[in-house]
DNA sequence: GATGAACCGCGAGCTCGGTG
DNA sequence: CACCGAGCTCGCGGTTCATC
């Protein structure tokens, strides 16, 4: 009936052994990624797994009768500046599949810089701002819980007790939960306590309705609540667009991206109308190496804050673009401009999507196939390279309505 | 000094090519 | 032709650097 998706099996056992699960026969199963990261494993993934695995695959689902009912992803890092984020298009694509989302952070971890004394690098709030703005959207919980940690009781970091392990406090269990959440903390058992009403939700009212309802459960809008005040009051008065990484964006009026994309209008083809469907535009600036992770979480993340008013890319007020390069704004012609500052050209992009294309059978005679891949080449026929790309091209090609490069440009005309 | 933003090291799993 | 070790890709969990 239960079927657990892990790719840490210790840590399925953490959550099945302290919930209601423990109660139930459960299967667990190892989840594998991607098909780039996993050729010869992945096509045995079900189809309703790899809905969620699409974007970015999270450490945990749990489904029900063959449907997800909730997914858990657990980080540990010190979640200043836009690393809160770089784990947030796996929550994005859960709850974008209706399964509520459980997100395990450290509210703060113990950092200690060369030739500096430990301090607490803290969590950046507005990751409840985005949180929030995915509820809105989807009516699915996607809830924070912070990684038990010393630094309410320990504000001074060198006095932690476990400065050892950045201030993180571990399960005790150490042979039967190792690198686990401590499970006697507060926060894991609130934890604890909202996944057995998903469970109980499911039992009463069926697994598709009891998903549903969920955001009128009395524990859940309890923890909605504390979310929102814990961005409140960690915040201290910064505006959400100070914050990164909606610190990062530009606002421009969509004319002067048409104007800039005009330089690819030729007498038989002009822009789409999707993109001037839209009065003004965001872009996302990053001044890197074209690169994969923190980038495609904080884009999710910008698309929640700051575009979308629906459910999918389609009902976004504003136009999502992504820069790599800086982007100088010229009011005067009334355009922008991209120049390069750290090599980024799109040439990278389209070698990423080339690399990716080894894992692609569809030029292969069947004489060529052994058994063994002729299911994966079976996968391939139907959905393409959907899934054997890497993470990046999948979530950049997913989010942005345009991505720039001081060289090229890519944008959706639909 | 606080915070935002870019870069790094490592392991799992796979591929590939040398070797007996 | 089976085996196996080297090296690569991908994704993970972070730290360091830059800037105000």
């Amino acid at each position: 009936m239960f079927r657990v998706w892990y790719s840490t099996e210790s840590f399925a056992d953490f959550i099945i052994e302290n919930t209601n699960l423990r109660h139930d026969n459960v299967v667990k199963n190892r989840m594998y990624e991607s098909d780039a990261n996993n050729p010869s494993r992945f096509h045995t993934m079900p189809d309703h797994i790899r809905k969620i695995l699409y974007l970015d695959a999270p450490d945990l689902i749990v489904e029900r009768d063959k449907e997800p009912i909730f997914s858990i992803e657990v980080s540990t890092e010190a979640g200043t500046g836009h690393n809160a984020f770089q784990r947030f298009a796996r929550v994005a694509a859960s709850v974008e599949n209706d399964v509520p989302a459980f997100y395990i952070y450290p509210e703060g971890a113990i950092i200690t810089r060369r030739g500096a004394n430990p301090t607490w690098d803290r969590i950046n709030p507005l990751i409840f701002q985005a949180l929030e703005s995915v509820m809105n959207i989807y009516d699915i919980p996607a809830l924070l819980y912070y990684f038990p940690s010393d630094i309410a009781a320990f504000p001074d970091a060198s006095a932690a007790p476990h400065i050892g392990t950045k201030g993180l406090i571990y399960d005790p269990d150490i042979v039967r939960y190792p690198g686990c959440p401590d499970g006697t903390s507060s926060e894991m058992q609130h934890m604890f306590e909202a996944i057995n009403e998903i469970i109980t939700s499911t039992s009463t009212h069926g697994v598709i309705a009891g998903r549903i309802n969920l955001l009128r459960n009395l524990i859940i809008r309890s923890r909605r609540s504390f979310m929102q005040a814990q961005f409140h009051s960690k915040s201290l008065g910064r505006a959400a667009n100070e914050m990164s990484p909606a610190s990062a964006t530009k606002h421009i009026p969509t004319h002067y991206l048409l104007n800039y994309l005009a330089q690819y209008e030729t007498p038989n083809y002009s822009i789409g109308e999707l993109l001037g469907s839209r009065e003004s535009t965001v872009i996302y600036q990053v001044n890197a190496a074209f690169r994969g992770d923190p980038y495609p979480g904080a884009l999710a993340a910008i698309d929640y804050l700051l575009c979308r008013e629906g459910k999918t890319y389609e009902d976004r007020r504003y136009n999502l673009i992504l820069a790599f390069g800086h982007v100088e704004i010229d009011e005067q012609n009334e355009t922008i401009s991209i120049t390069d500052i750290n090599g980024s050209s799109i040439l990278d992009f389209f070698s990423a999507v080339q690399n990716s294309e080894r894992h692609n059978l569809l030029t292969k005679n069947y004489s060529d196939l052994e058994s063994n891949k002729i299911s994966r080449y079976y996968m391939q026929v139907r959905y393409g390279s959907t899934y054997s790309k890497v993470k990046h091209i999948r979530v950049y090609s997913y989010f942005a309505d345009a991505i720039l490069f001081p060289d090229g440009s890519l944008w959706r005309d639909a």
